[in-house]
RNA sequence: GGUUCGGUAGUUCAGCUGGUUAGAACGCCGGCCUGUCACGCCGGAGGUCGAGGGUUCGAAUCCCUUCCGAAUCGCCA
């Protein structure tokens, strides 16, 4: 094995080109491939920045020639040679137009077989790529996400710079807290039998921050939460996190999307018009059945209770007479698009959402043609028909039964159809906010309401009397910024007074003493004079998976934990010792087979 | 916690209505080759069919249990 002894890299492999020809450089890197033609030898070198061909020619340097019979895929070696004009020119790669002639060969490291192949191409399972992650972003297509992710927050950070906010460090030992996400616990070993919680967000620390008069904090941090994980859900993420002082909801709104105009622009050279789309949580709700709608394809929801509320059709008039409703969404001339059996598996998709059955119609030249018709009159369908805005070609799904369920299965079902037949622009980058948020919602688990967002927003001045008369009518100073159907970030005008936050806890359920126990040192803070603040908190995964038009979160996080939340690369999480155990204090319960 | 899909050479997969010695492609190893760049040609090695148990004359294939990965519901203030 060689070592680099005085060897100075001159240039990355990838930024050669013509006018270099006839320069000396020494490149470094890893050997992508070798062709041997046995005369000649060729040997695509690559680093981050891309591959170099590199020839090996006994005319040049016989002992390079000789030492290069033995490179393998994924050796570390340092060349020194001449750039050359090519014979014969590659024009599928950026360097294709010039070659370097090695007169030296310096093996500075050697490879085994690799597991996986290092090549965007590579179709390995993604626990192989997981267990062998710092081989698998070797791939130019896993730097380029990371890169981007990286272009992501240095966009943010200049912006956040230009616009006076400071970034401020916040604890990662904090306080567990009861509302909201599990959180992930650590145990102090020097107060034995407590314990620090992992913060599943700064929001306490930027609003005393705010108190202090910091006036404008940004970070880019980690955050915890012990909860399951989704394709766009790892239990640490990362946090754009930002708060303001003496604003109201229109301006943090307003800074917001000034910030992302940047982002977009700089990273993805796309100019995005502002202000964004706008929904009331009501509308979001009403028009897509989600909170985080996804606009870029039509198939609303909509009512056509009034036209079935007296209906023969029990199944139908008997929901409504309960307190529900009957919706339907209009898959525009897609009525060939499913069979009968396919259609089945649609009512099984929604059965996930708690529907009991999917109804469905297709519009044909002679009429309507569906199950349910011969349980209709004439007036309901046409009526139906109407209402929905149906033309021959249409298909027509309806789901009845409560609010929940119909807003649940409806808004999910819109979006796997407009994925299912690729209606979707994916050119099209669909931003927009969602406000007016309930402060409340009801846990059926708990019994009691609990905070939509959480428990420090604002509700608006007007509904503040609502909290105590009619708290599920309350509505908040929240917002969520939606792209393409993700919440990529929410956030909220926040309670700066003693008496409004004591009755927002009250609300909950929690009594003074309790408040005080939990969130004192908050409530102490606004004793002594808070400015009226208010901020967002972007997922920086999320937007990262998004502008990097990746399939789930893990492609744009270096070193992802899988589904239960393991490392394959580490073996995290592991065993503690019995001596750290006992250092902290820690005793395991026998874990039983129950 | 529930539901669904998947696990077979190094990798991706086929084989799965039980039946010779478990195949293919790529990769890997050896040989030949002076303009390759998905190099080509010739030859070769490589398998605990995720694991355990069961049914059977016989199991990659059927059944049960279990582990691992993914999607999803619940959960995620």
């Amino acid at each position: 094995m060689d070592t680099l002894n005085g060897f100075k890299r001159t240039h990355m492999c990838g930024v050669l080109r013509r006018e270099h020809i006839e320069e000396e450089v020494i490149l470094m890197g890893w050997v992508q491939k070798n062709r041997e033609l046995g005369g000649l030898k060729f040997l695509d070198l690559r680093d981050r920045t891309g591959l170099c061909q590199i020839v090996f020619d006994e005319e040049v340097s016989a002992e390079a020639f000789e030492k290069a019979s033995i490179l393998r895929g994924e050796f570390v070696v340092a060349v020194k040679g001449i750039v050359k004009e090519r014979y014969s020119v590659n024009d599928e790669m950026p360097t294709g137009q010039i070659e370097v002639f090695a007169d030296e060969l310096r093996i500075l490291s050697k490879s085994e077989v690799p597991p996986i192949h290092i090549n965007d191409d590579d179709t390995a399972k993604e626990s192989l790529r997981l267990k062998y992650r710092y081989l698998d972003l070797r791939k130019p297509k896993m730097f380029k996400k990371l890169m981007m992710r990286n272009k992501i927050s240095k966009s943010v950070r200049d912006f956040m710079e230009e616009n006076g906010f400071i970034d401020v460090e916040t604890p990662v030992l904090t306080k567990p807290t009861p509302e909201g996400a599990r959180d992930y616990l650590v145990p102090s070993r020097v107060n034995k039998g407590k314990f620090y919680a992992l913060p599943q967000s700064p929001q306490l620390f930027k609003q005393l921050l705010m108190v202090s008069g910091f006036d404008r904090y940004y970070q880019i941090v980690k955050c915890f939460r012990d909860e399951d994980l989704r394709k766009d859900r790892q239990p640490e993420f990362t946090q754009i996190d930002i708060e303001m002082s003496f604003v109201d909801q229109e301006e943090v709104i307003s800074i917001n999307e000034r910030l992302l105009q940047k982002v977009f622009k700089e990273t993805k050279g796309i100019e995005i018009e502002a202000p964004f789309k706008r929904f009331t949580y009501e509308e979001a709700m009403s028009r897509f059945g989600s909170d985080k709608p996804d606009t870029r394809f039509g198939y609303e929801l909509t009512d056509i209770s009034e036209v079935l509320k007296d209906s023969e059709f029990k199944v139908f008039s008997g929901t409504i007479a309960k307190g529900g409703m009957v919706q339907g969404i209009n898959i525009k001339g897609q009525m060939d698009a499913y069979s009968r059996n396919n259609i089945k598996k649609l009512e099984k998709f929604v059965a996930d959402y708690g529907a009991k059955g999917l109804a469905w119609f297709k519009i044909k030249e002679d009429g309507v043609n569906s199950p349910i018709e011969k349980f209709l009159s004439e007036d309901e369908v046409k009526g139906i028909v109407e209402t929905m805005k149906a033309e021959v070609g249409d298909l027509l799904l309806f789901v009845a039964d409560q609010k929940k369920v119909v807003y649940d299965s409806l808004g999910a079902l819109r979006v796997h159809i407009a994925e299912d037949l690729d209606v979707i622009d994916r050119s099209e980058y669909d931003l927009l906010w969602v406000t007016d948020f309930p402060v409340f919602e009801y846990d059926d688990e708990e019994e009691r309401f609990v905070a939509k967002h959480h428990p420090f927003t604002a509700p608006k001045f007007e509904d503040i009397e609502l909290l105590e008369t009619a708290p599920e009518k309350a509505r908040a100073n929240a917002y969520d910024i939606v792209l393409n159907g993700f919440e990529i970030g929410g956030g909220s005008i926040r309670i700066n007074t003693l008496e409004l936050q004591q009755k927002m806890f009250n609300a909950l359920g929690f009594t003074n003493e309790e408040a005080d126990e939990k969130f004192g040192f908050l409530l102490e803070a606004f004793k002594y004079g808070a400015p009226p603040h208010g901020g967002i908190a972007y997922g920086l995964d999320r937007l990262a998976m998004i502008l990097t038009d990746s399939e789930n979160i893990r492609e744009v996080i270096a070193f992802p934990k899988t589904q239960n939340a393991t490392s394959l690369l580490t073996d995290a999480p592991a065993i503690a010792s019995k001596s750290q155990l006992e250092e902290l204090g820690i005793q395991l319960m026998e874990l039983s087979d129950e």
